[in-house]
DNA sequence: AGATTTACTATTTTT
DNA sequence: TAGTAAATCT
């Protein structure tokens, strides 16, 4: 363990400009922010400007001289981080890049780094692709396939899902899946053998996963030792975006803070849209209970929407049984009424988008300001192709992710085997691009290295009969050296392999081939901003799987944004269209207790909210491409909740 | 024929 | 990514 810098104590030296808070910040808005100590709940409705405040709070801070290096303050995604402590530094006009922000799983990446040794992250739970398993896996799955059970074995996401809610909610196995999957309630045995497995093999990799990255957390503040020194070190905790968090982040959250108790969470329970994946907006209560003496603002102005999206955004929500009692005001003029438009079918739905948003153009509403959101990825199809056939240029925020960052994995694949040339999954990954190299081949080449004590010494020793597999590993081999010997520049280190065999396979292998070309020089160059290997590789791993666009921003600024709405959080559009509000699609037609309705409620709530000045709801009501075989669909059952008087029905032709 | 690779299908929401 | 069917190699 390194006696880090953080025993030390820096005085805060340099000085930092003056704010007017009186005059950036509404009433409501300027209490929190100079809320002077002991825990604070912010209940911040949408577009309040919740952003605005923690952003204003560590400038007040700063100026109050608290040092920025100790100032802890958790976000949802990284990128907000980022920008919340870019706009803090230029209002105090100093670089606040040493203060800890992220999200929980960056600021756990950087704790336990002080404290232990581990090699990487894993946020897959592929590494169970192990042959035992995967017996064991068969077997069930073939006997309940018998038994006329056509649903077999559970995929491999049930089981990272199980596992997550597993680690992320503390109850136990049995629980987790009674909830979740009854289906597979049978399995609960196996479940715990697998799980077991998953451990053993991660501690054998040496490496974590994002529920281990709380996990551990979370374990290292039981240690009185642990809990002190940090508890000690944070002078303030900024928590954005509380009610999406669970119930381990609430913890290090309470542990990191239970010194100083400076704790302020900010939150809205309307927008909690994570609890499949543990997020509990009871944190938003129990931290009350914690700390009975905690303050709260509420900060209901509302500075983003019109009046006219406003109350039906409130209408949506009103009947949720658990919240705070807070309301939203206004403060934009009337304005247009949101738009309901029944479209025959999904083609009619698409074109019904393409062309509002072209006359929106024409009125000079820049393309990105405008955005479509919908339920999940495969519901943006038809509008792909519509926008290509009318040149809307648009930037798909959501999408099929490993689609996507194929490229981008195979590529860092190799990068992980120069760094950890015993990387199991790299390799095996790495080998099987090239030809004549499959499962088995790849195992064997692996089973080779991982007994070599020079791995790649190992591949030139290899006695292989296949004359095509033989070449591949030839080259295997010469990239491979390669790479070694530009080892200093992760760059170079990309560009060797574009240059050696990559592009070329991708342009065997996808049409947009050019594309992707882009994507890995991207990557090369963003690559350029970490000093270490290590650092770039669990950044990305922390990423998860990063989006190409949400990494590098691709987009020239002038495109309309596809996304869907749980990625749209926290942002805001001129104009917003909503599509697919059809039943069994919006809700998503496997909710079914009244907590998942609930919650796909509060999404619809979360899109509605991201409009400023126009909202388009459109359903189909016919359907092609039905994975249900539904021809027919009905309006979502959200849209007849909807008080007539909130929108204005438009009918197309 | 048997082993292995490759091609093709479908997919809730994500740090 | 993962499961399976088809293609291909020895």
């Amino acid at each position: 363990m390194s006696k880090s810098k953080v025993y030390q104590i820096t005085p805060f030296v340099e000085t930092a400009n003056e704010i007017d808070f009186e005059e950036a910040l509404n009433p409501e808005q300027r209490a929190a922010v100079l809320h002077d100590s002991g825990p604070a709940l912010v209940l911040a409705g949408a577009g309040s400007g919740k952003t605005r405040v923690i952003t204003y709070r560590v400038a007040y801070l700063i100026n109050k001289g608290i040092s920025p290096s100790r100032i802890f303050l958790a976000t949802f995604t990284n990128r907000a981080a980022k920008e919340m402590v870019r706009r803090a530094s230029s209002l105090v006009g100093l670089d606040l890049s040493s203060l800890w922000a992220g999200t929980f799983h960056h600021l756990s990446n950087l704790l336990l780094r002080k404290n232990a040794s581990f090699i990487g992250y894993s946020p897959s739970f592929t590494i169970l692709d192990r042959e035992d398993s995967r017996e064991l896996i068969k077997n069930i799955r073939n006997e309940r396939v018998k038994k006329g059970d056509k649903k077999g074995f559970p995929r491999a996401n049930v089981l990272q899902d199980i596992h997550s809610f597993h680690i992320n909610t503390k109850k136990n196995l049995d629980e987790v899946v009674l909830e979740k999957y009854p289906d597979f309630v049978e399995m609960i045995e196996v479940f715990k053998v697998i799980f077991q497995d998953y451990q053993k093999r991660k501690k054998e990799l040496n490496l974590m996963d994002f529920d281990d990255l709380l996990y551990y957390l979370d374990i290292l503040l039981d240690e009185p030792r642990f809990r002190e020194m940090y508890g000690n070190y944070f002078l303030h905790i900024l928590v954005d975006e509380y009610q999406d968090t669970n119930l381990l982040q609430a913890e290090i959250v309470q542990k990191l803070g239970s010194i100083h108790h400076n704790i302020m969470v900010v939150g809205d329970e309307h927008q909690s849209i994570y609890s499949f994946r543990g997020a509990r907006f009871q944190n938003l209560l129990d931290f009350l209970k914690e700390y009975p003496e905690t303050k709260i603002y509420t900060i209901e102005t509302n500075y983003r929407s019109t009046p006219e999206i406003l109350s039906l955004a409130t209408s949506i929500v009103s009947s949720s049984r658990f919240s705070f009692k807070k309301g939203l005001r206004p403060v934009r003029p009337e304005s247009e009424k949101p738009v309901l438009a029944a479209c025959q079918d999904v083609y009619q739905q698409a074109s019904f988008v393409a062309q509002r948003i072209l006359e929106l153009y024409e009125e000079g509403i820049p393309f990105s300001e405008m955005a479509v959101l919908y339920r999940n990825h495969f519901h943006s199809m038809e509008l792909q192709m519509e926008f290509i056939r009318r040149e809307i240029p648009f930037t798909v925020r959501s999408g099929l992710r490993f689609f996507e960052q194929a490229h981008i994995k195979d590529i860092v694949s190799f990068l992980k085997i120069i760094q950890n040339p015993k990387d199991e999954l790299a390799w095996k990954r790495g080998l099987k691009l090239f030809s004549s190299i499959g499962e088995k081949t790849a195992h064997q080449i692996w089973e080779k290295v991982r007994t070599s004590s020079l791995p790649l010494k190992a591949l030139g020793g290899m006695e292989i009969k296949r004359e095509a597999i033989r070449e591949s590993i030839r080259e295997i081999y010469e990239i491979l050296s390669r790479l070694e010997r530009s080892k200093d520049s992760i760059s170079l280190m990309i560009e060797e392999l574009l240059d050696s065999f990559y592009a070329q396979y991708l342009e065997a292998n996808y049409p947009n081939w050019r594309v992707r070309v882009e994507d890995i020089k991207q990557l090369a160059r963003y690559s350029e901003t970490f000093s270490t290997l290590e650092e770039f590789l669990s950044e990305l791993s922390l990423m998860g799987g990063a989006r190409g666009e949400s990494m590098f921003a691709r987009e020239d600024g002038e495109a309309v944004i596809l996304s869907t709405v749980h990625q749209a959080k926290g942002l805001e559009w001129k104009v917003v269209f909503i599509i697919w509000l059809a039943e069994n699609h919006f809700p998503y037609y496997k909710s079914i207790t009244s907590e998942e309705i609930e919650e796909e409620r509060r999404v619809f709530y979360v899109a509605v909210t991201r409009a400023k000045d126009l909202l388009y709801l459109l359903y189909p009501l016919t359907s092609g491409s039905d994975p249900h075989n539904f021809l027919l669909l009905k309006p979502s059952p959200f849209i007849d909740d909807l008080d007539d008087s909130s929108y204005q029905e438009w009918s197309i032709t």
